[in-house]
DNA sequence: CGATAGCTTGAGAGTACTCAAAGTGGGTGG
DNA sequence: CCACCCACTTTGAGTACTCTCAAGCTATCG
């Protein structure tokens, strides 16, 4: 499942890899601003991310961008539709990515667990969508930022004593077109999360969650 | 795929009856206001839409709802998360629904091509929710609702020499919920498309849109 | 015909946006 | 190694849009 923005209860354990008994495709590595695919591509692999981060997103004609989820280790991305990827994939860190047929997704031959296992992920994913939905429909900016940073903190954040750390690979602007805000908004967000001291900012990339259960608050919508 | 807002153009065909080889299941139906399934019931059975129109939505804790989709003739619902629903499904109006079992959608035994179609509507959908994130995230209200008119225009409208017209079988607060917006802005948007003469509204629930040109454009977001 | 739920309209407030400028930090070349 | 540069981020001021709260209107159903 990617970074989207699941119901308080409904936080979902990353799909562990999908080694499969099958022989093993190499590798694919990524570098940070590497593209792995485009919208419009033809899909002939989906990927297990392994490490690091990458950003799917879409453009609207006129320049508006969203940016659809972050993949994170143990995602699965590039489900196709009618064949053809639609989203970019633009790696943000160095990345690996574990590489499987299309075919294993959309017939099953050769290996049915992994066939089992991609399609789950597909189902997995909608879900997680459904979530996101009501992110970007209903909630204020402060929600938004707060659900964004929760989903990171459990997913990817590291014990320090009673607070959680964890590094942002992306830009302020990505967070904002994922968001569906701007980036002065975001920042500003930041700033307020940061005065009220809920979160500390190192490097601009290095978050540490000074009171995590204020983080759960605000990104439920509860007053201050 | 459901009535979500594609990009303008991906207007993707409607899923044709997927009647299949196997005995038919006998078909469900429902009336208006009656539920099928609500968020959390186990998944026994995915349904193809045959007529009349469901919504599917979530709420949140404290009483916000979003309104995911609307399902329309051909539509494929009940897509399962851990074989469990993640939306309540009410219908709108009078339906008729074609079930077919979980297991043909997780395991092919028995009709491949079955599976096989259920898969692709599965991918369909995901691509559908991502367009829908462009809107709820990017587009103001009357590009909202233009886009959402327009999407009801090409798949339901009917000719009626230049102008072309369909039924609105949600009420303003579905159409409120399902675009991110309050009921209030929804009717204002309303009256600004009719007193504009893009659209005329009869019974409230009967839409004539009298410059369907315009009506892209607006979705588009071109000024005026 | 009256009750009621749904819809529309109005006034005012608040949030996020736009446009603009200043600050920050990482990277490169001198 | 330091200084400069550029991209990214933050901050500020003012605006615009959508929301909230409230009241009136309209259709539908009993």
């Amino acid at each position: 499942m990617y970074v989207t923005i699941p119901d308080q209860d409904a936080i979902s354990t990353p799909l562990p890899p999908l080694s499969g008994t099958l022989p093993k495709t190499t590798e694919t590595r990524l570098k940070p601003g590497n593209f792995l695919y485009f919208e419009g591509d033809e899909v002939a692999w989906l990927y297990q991310v392994t490490s690091g981060v990458v950003r799917l997103s879409r453009l609207l004609a006129d320049g508006r961008r969203q940016v659809i989820a972050f993949g994170y280790p143990g995602d699965i991305i590039g489900f196709p539709k009618d064949g053809l990827h639609h989203t970019d994939c633009e790696s943000l860190t160095a990345a690996r990515l574990q590489p499987f047929r299309r075919s294993h997704l959309e017939n099953g031959e050769g290996d049915p667990q992994l066939h089992h296992a991609l399609l789950q992920a597909a189902l997995r994913e909608i879900s997680a969508m459904q979530d996101h939905f009501m992110m970007l429909g209903r909630k204020s900016a402060t929600e938004k930022l707060a659900s964004f940073l929760c989903v990171l903190m459990e997913r990817v954040g590291e014990d320090l004593g009673a607070y959680r750390q964890f590094t942002l690979p992306m830009s302020r602007s990505d967070i904002a077109d994922f968001l569906g805000l701007t980036t002065e908004t975001v920042s500003r967000t930041f700033t307020q999360l940061r005065k009220s001291k809920v979160i500390a900012i190192d490097n601009n990339h290095t978050i540490i969650v000074q009171k995590p259960t204020a983080l759960v608050s605000l990104s439920l919508g509860d007053r201050d």
